[in-house]
DNA sequence: CTGAATCCGGATAACTGTTGTCCGAGATTC
DNA sequence: GAATCTCGGACAACAGTTATCCGGATTCAG
């Protein structure tokens, strides 16, 4: 059970992405986060690919976000990098072995699936309730003026 | 994004073991849910290791449960095979690059983490709640008694 | 007491998905 | 027209999962 590790950097470009006026390249955020540059070129095109961020090329081209902050959540970028299967896939054991049950018989998908997806769906809720906004407010809140500051000032440069 | 297939042979055989009065053996378990042998053992040993399962050894040896039905829950088995460990970690992307936060300013796990944290525990909590005992009542409940009776007769056999 | 059956742990290999790199094609700006 | 930049695909390295096998220890049946 682990999310691909591009989940966080993809979350992370977002938070800059929104306070950066003008389009960023991909080279400036990899730098930023001191990440393979060539590897984060990749997140960005899938959340290209999902609509989340315009790439615009040519001189002085990169990458903006599409929309307002508030209306990206953390679930849309995290479906964008590592795809919106559910964690868990139903192999229905039941149907199988000398005891099969027939395929005729399960119309329901069986209760272990069931608990399963039940769970996926609540953790999936719990992500689309948070928002590139939120985080952007509590970053503001619990880091100093003069870094953000700082943030602002090297990525116009 | 994805759990280890056998957390879903885990459910199938704790359901299967809390039926059956006698000890069962790991060959039958595997045949009677047609998966390979040497590989369900390696997920019994787990069970085993993590308290929810006792084996016995010997001739007419096999597993059996510790623990009454309804006091085993479905997270214990996810965390028995696929491991306690959230899929989301991060590696504290604020510290790192140019613009790195002082690691004494970080005392607050940066709030992507948080969200992550969240969902994941409401994702834990909503797997806690449902137990063996009930994947068995929705089991006699779904499928028909004439199956049912037969893999008893099966296992006994 | 002997032999058969069983679980345990480690070593190992195949397979799959993730991580990471590179380069040409096409587009935009100056 | 030249420089710069993104996009997409191809490709290699790596890690984790899946699966197999075998020797050793233990227990029960005869």
């Amino acid at each position: 059970m682990k999310m691909s590790g591009g989940v966080e950097w993809a979350l992370h470009c977002c938070v800059v992405l929104s306070g950066a006026g003008a389009p960023v390249t991909a080279a400036k955020l990899a730098e930023l986060h001191d990440v393979s540059q060539s590897y984060l070129a990749k997140q960005l095109q899938l959340l290209s690919r999902a609509g989340l961020v315009r790439s615009t090329l040519g001189q002085s081209g990169g990458y903006v976000l599409t929309r307002a902050a508030n209306e990206i959540t953390v679930l849309d970028v995290v479906e964008a990098i590592d795809g919106a299967q559910p964690a868990f896939r139903c192999t229905e054991v039941r149907q199988r072995g000398p005891m099969a049950v027939p395929a005729e018989r399960c119309d329901t998908p069986c209760p272990i699936a069931r608990t399963m997806d039940s769970a996926d769906r609540v953790w999936r809720e719990s992500l689309r309730r948070v928002t590139i906004a939120d985080l952007i407010a509590d970053v503001n809140r619990t880091t100093a003026p003069e870094i953000l500051a700082g943030a602002r000032e090297w990525l116009r440069a």
